[in-house]
DNA sequence: TATGAATGAGCCTTCATTCAT
DNA sequence: AATGAATGAAGGCTCATTCAT
């Protein structure tokens, strides 16, 4: 029999991961400001000393988020890039409304890049990894585009920029949709890149 | 000789606004979060009490912030669309750079945005004003391609929501950009326009 | 005719009448510390200000309702003293109990005693008139027990003293009485005094 | 030999009872009103913070500090009261003066008895506890009554408010008695006692 | 490692008081 | 005389952080 027990170092690591996810619910639902020490800990099912035993700061909590969060989505988009061809366009548009309209992206994203705004530190890495992203992600509109046999219709680049802002632009533009609704962030985007494709 | 003097209600309206300006420099550097009355009134030049001379409350402060900041708005949008309609794309495009992408415009509507998803009250006036925003700049929208002979490719309200979105969003995927340079987002948007205008 | 325009210092008077009045109502519902300049300039229908022209302070105001406090309730005794003797014991029935069971009398001397305990200029005013009133309600209570041909049982200050505390500390062991209900500090009063006279 | 060390659960019970020592001797010295939080914390020595790790709120303090005020008189009632008849008098007059006449608790109670009629929640607390004290005292005097072979003169839970409201409102119609002071309270008490047993 | 009492700076708000009108 | 905008000192409370346990 395994023993049930995890080690010192698996322990940590799942304290850690559970504080980081509570941290995600929070800031999603208190924004940044309204995110706090006792709240995370209290949503991780922890005392307010938990954090500082697993992270430097309440800054480097969510500096820690930022990066699990943008690797998390970097994941998804390599294995987006590499499907065949015929899958493309769905994936694509499962991602862009799943992953940014139906979710608590928008916002959590929405909150880091306001607080990059205002702290160098954050910002660099914050910007650092957004650019890896929009690189990703414009490569995979590149293919997309192809698959299509239409050629992009301006720089890949701005064109993946274009598709982040109007995901999280528009989601953010209306109250919390019902879970249930389709949001119109993304019936709208899938409209403007059927135009883009279209002629 | 006009005294030089102000009626007492004048000197109070001086006062309101030079709160409101304070209030409006100080969320856009500070955040929701950070905007907190000694700022503001530091800002503003007065003491602390100041704030409660003429508003309600912090939060009423910021309410009525936005109210003048959309009030403003949808004034330059309602000089925009009685524009003759070859002076109208010009028009259009400096608005939504100049308003939207080289100032702290989007990063005020978005800290208000993100208030308004966690505050009821805040939310329904919020909302409310965006969308007669949103309706005027249909209207302009929907002339816009008129005078350009091109029938609109979407419902004219999704695509000011769109443009909207774009503008804020894009504002927000770079750092504050130095005053003289042109934003990309201006740029990125302005292309976008061409190429929905062009089949 | 009368002109029915007052003099400036009948105006003044009128004013001032107010303000104290308004001052012993906020007083009563809201304590020492809840009775802000605020509440009761409010109350009299002036503003903030109206109190700064017609008293030195917050202070001055509490310091001179005292005096007309104290004032009213010694014309009210020495009318009372001077009743004749069959008239006495129904008189000093009917003042223990409505002016200071049935109203806010005890809440508003007690704020008064409490505040005279903690402020020595307020405490000399306060014991002054104090002892006045007991050597008044002393007086009374000879004249009573004389009438009712018994000695007095204690010495009478001593017992004018008590039948103030029972007549303050009892209306103040009970929750507001409903204006209509009868008092039962006025009854325990009136079975003690009778108590006293009865053997 | 015991180790110095305390517990943490010793540690924080005693830095409670610090808190509220100190809020019982601010709420003496400053009223209810006057007794800020960083007066009390102060006065305890500890810092303004540290309340809000002992207690919900200022209001919490003071209903805390009700409660063991009034536990502790019913735990001294509750041994006067199985006292022998032949003790019962001297008790009970030593009671009356050092709990009543002599101490800041006249000053305390009328204190709460006034925050009481303000506020519902507080109110609702202090009249039940305040009943229970009645009753406590009334059944002592009951026995007093009967070891002294006289009926009792009145309702005997009546006579417990009197004796009580006695107690409490001669001691505030004197400014602070020195502390060696005989308190004037005290011996009127003591004659009126006297005298309803004498007939 | 995790706890949570204690700290202390900072926040929003109230309020007595001043003074130009 | 009365007004009420502005001041500035508290007041109650929150929260990131520290540290003994």
């Amino acid at each position: 029999m395994r023993p049930v027990r995890l080690t010192r170092a698996q322990q940590q690591a799942l304290t850690r991961e559970r504080l980081l996810a509570a941290a995600e619910r929070v800031l999603a639902g208190h924004g940044y400001g309204g995110a706090s020490i006792d709240l995370i800990t209290a949503e991780a099912g922890y005392s307010k000393g938990a954090i500082y035993s697993n992270f430097e700061s309440k800054e480097a909590v969510f500096l820690e988020l930022l990066r699990v969060y943008m690797e998390r989505d970097m994941a998804e988009l390599g294995r987006i890039v590499s499907l065949p061809p015929h899958q493309l366009s769905a994936a694509l548009s499962a991602w862009l409304e799943t992953m940014h309209c139906d979710s608590d992206c928008p916002l959590l994203v929405t909150e880091l890049q306001l607080h990059a705004r205002r702290n160098p530190v954050f910002a660099k890495r914050y910007y650092a990894l957004q650019d890896q992203q929009t690189r990703a992600l414009a490569q995979i509109l590149e293919r997309f585009f192809e698959a299509q046999s239409v050629p992009v219709p301006m720089d890949p680049r701005d064109l993946a920029g274009c598709m982040t802002a109007l995901a999280h632009g528009l989601s953010l533009q209306h109250p919390q949709a019902k879970p249930g609704a389709r949001s119109s962030a993304g019936r709208v985007i899938g409209a403007l890149l059927k135009l883009l494709t279209q002629r």
